[in-house]
DNA sequence: ATGGTGGTCCAACCA
């Protein structure tokens, strides 16, 4: 099983680059994130056509989340139980006899910014439910733009950057206490390039120097971790024409 | 310290 998660900061704009993207890469499932549309308008026909069948949490224009397989999307959930929010930023589904849990964490801001609490209190809730799912579901993967670098090596230069939004304590411990369920960032369970990175801001040239962070994530539960033959990060449509800022991530399991 | 770019959708917000 090949699966992918790509922040494609609107949908409408890309939907051509996510079929070409689809087409060359054929995952058995794609995690969609910033769909930036209302479910209404979500292109699953398109998809459809494509061989894939999709579902969506959309809003107007923020946020949104959708996934794409091959086989059919089971038992969708698209809240958090007791975390009421409008913000459309989780989709959790079941499919090749995985539950496939697609998220948008907030981007947080600013370090003290209501956003940013409202970050951190949306891991926290995210950590609940995912500890329930793990009780329903051996094969279980968390996958999307977490809006956190996990570690120094995941920042273009840790120094200089220092501790800011993606990079702070707080932020790092949300992100420790979800993977302390039993999950595994697979990106780590295999021999990567130096800097690999998986968003470089839009501004200032931050891709053609390879300023960036590494902020989209796999975490697979332990019965997944041990069935990854690998993981690795595909820059190559953030160097298309009109790209999305982010560049899709891609593990494979053998089942 | 500021502003740089891009998306949504037309003023301002979000990233």
């Amino acid at each position: 099983m090949k699966v992918a998660s790509w922040n494609i900061n609107s949908l409408k704009v890309r939907l051509q680059q996510v079929l070409d993207w689809l087409e060359s890469r054929s995952p058995d499932v794609l995690a969609l994130q910033e769909i930036k549309q209302v479910t209404e308008d979500f292109p699953a026909d398109a998809f459809r056509e494509a061989g894939y069948e999709a579902l969506a949490s959309g809003q107007r224009s923020y946020n949104g989340v959708a996934t794409v397989s091959r086989a059919p999307l089971l038992d969708p959930v698209t809240d958090i139980e007791g975390f009421p929010d409008p913000q459309r930023r989780i989709l959790a589904t079941t499919s090749h006899g995985v539950r496939i849990i697609n998220v948008y964490v907030p981007n947080g801001q600013s370090l003290g910014s209501d956003k940013y609490e409202y970050k951190l209190q949306w891991l926290a809730a995210a950590r609940e439910y995912v500890a329930a799912e793990l009780q329903r579901h051996e094969r279980l993967l968390v996958l999307g733009d977490f809006n956190i670098a996990p570690d120094d090596r995941d920042v273009y230069d840790p120094v200089a950057y220092g501790e800011d939004i993606h990079t702070s304590g707080p932020e790092r411990e949300g992100l420790r206490a979800l993977m302390a369920l039993g999950l595994t960032d697979v990106f780590r369970s295999f021999p990567q390039p130096e800097k690999s990175f998986s968003w470089w801001d839009y501004r200032r040239g931050r891709f053609r120097r390879n300023a960036g962070l590494r902020i989209d994530l796999i975490l697979a539960s332990e019965a997944l971790a041990k069935a990854c033959t690998g993981c690795r990060i595909d820059r190559e449509p953030r160097g298309w024409e009109r790209p999305s800022d982010h560049a899709p991530v891609i593990a494979e399991f053998d089942l």
